[in-house]
DNA sequence: ACCTGAACACCGTTCAAGT
DNA sequence: ACCTGAACACCGTTCAAGT
């Protein structure tokens, strides 16, 4: 076979898609140029012929994925607007685990190119609309962001080692809690403290009340 | 040269102490087992009998760095204290830029293992001597600690543009704020409307506004 | 017990050559 | 313009052999 015929033809989405399915499956070791080649039967040089380099790669699958992610309702108040955001972005990170390390790594090489322009907007739009001094946005904005990813990310490590071993996610809190129990409490006091309320949480609702605080903070720090 | 001398012997310190140097330099992509045993004088074999695989010394080398940053007068009151712990995290990231991406991985592949502990006990210790209800505690304590991880790093990202390339600080903010400015208002109408707000920001000063936003939050939220 | 260094499997990337 | 596939430089890791 010389050319490609025109439905199964090579582009940048259909290498973008191939690759988070890649990620999805496998993590970020289970995309090498390698698999995406065999997955699309093709050689190396027809990826790079639409893909400058492996780095751009996985930043368009960053962004094709979190894009669906910010398209949220507009129809609610703006503190209930972000709730559904953080929900959106939380569930968007549940579902593909490499997202967390691939944000952080977006974030912390080019901030403010590629994808964490359109995050901050989506969110920052919904902060200047709380009513609160302009002078609070941006730290405002800020601070939802990162609270987001963080504990979304960390909440996508406990589910992915939930799904990985057999154990099912009551007795997984209970081995933490007692883990935690059996810490040194001279090293470790709080997590010591803390670990009963481990055994009875709810990872979506626990997240939600961090946003709430959030939020409580930026209100009320508005008004003084 | 057969064995070596007492002086010279290799431990797994000496590896973690120069796998820093190398980072430091270098960022990630700088430290590899080419460099590290062209650095120690050595060959792979002899690192691997002391440590068992690269990730293993990412991690030594990220709780080593973090762990002087986590030791804090104990002087003030708890608010005080959770500022002076934002600061040292917030330094010893623009130190070690390449803690960043490096904590959101360990965080995202092994939540409850390493480093991590060490740093929510940290946290959440001064939490819950806010005298706020033992229920917030943890969620308070996550989102300190991801806003703290988030806004560190992005800083760091900032400060690392600005060293590579020749321009100094205003001309980066400057540049920064114009791009946004002619963004497309459509699409990024929050951008565009605190854009000037970034031309004249202090860094370290908006980091921790960010930390007292979230503290007022946590203890309004306790309140009510 | 601790170290040497050649060898292995695999990776991202390039490029002359084809259609 | 778009694709092929061999080749290159480099990476983490292993292991038989030494002292």
């Amino acid at each position: 076979m010389a050319q490609r015929t025109r439905a199964d033809a090579l582009s940048r989405e259909r290498i973008v898609e191939a690759a988070v399915e890649l990620l999805d499956a496998d993590g970020e070791r289970g995309l090498t140029f390698r698999t995406l080649t065999e997955r699309l039967a093709t050689g190396p040089g027809a990826i790079y012929w639409h893909v400058p380099n492996k780095g751009e790669l996985l930043a368009a699958a960053t962004a094709s994925v979190i894009g669906d992610a910010l398209t949220v309702a507009t129809t609610g108040s703006p503190w209930e607007e972000i709730r559904a955001l953080g929900i959106g972005l939380f569930e968007a990170i549940d579902r593909h685990p490499w997202l967390s390390a691939q944000l952080a790594v977006q974030l912390s090489r080019s901030p403010w190119s590629s994808v964490t322009p359109r995050i901050f907007d989506s969110i920052g739009r919904r902060v200047s609309a709380l009513g609160v001094p302009e002078a609070t946005w941006f730290t405002a904005t800020s601070a939802l962001a990162h609270y987001i990813f963080g504990a979304a990310g960390q909440n996508a490590a406990n589910a992915r080692v939930l799904r990985s071993g057999g154990t099912d996610r009551a007795e997984y809190l209970r081995a933490a809690a007692s883990a935690w129990e059996e810490l040194d409490p001279a090293e470790f006091p709080f997590l010591k403290s803390i670990a009963d309320q481990v055994r009875e949480h709810d990872d979506r609702e626990q997240f939600l009340t961090g946003i709430d605080l959030i939020l409580t903070g930026i209100t009320a720090q508005g008004r003084t």
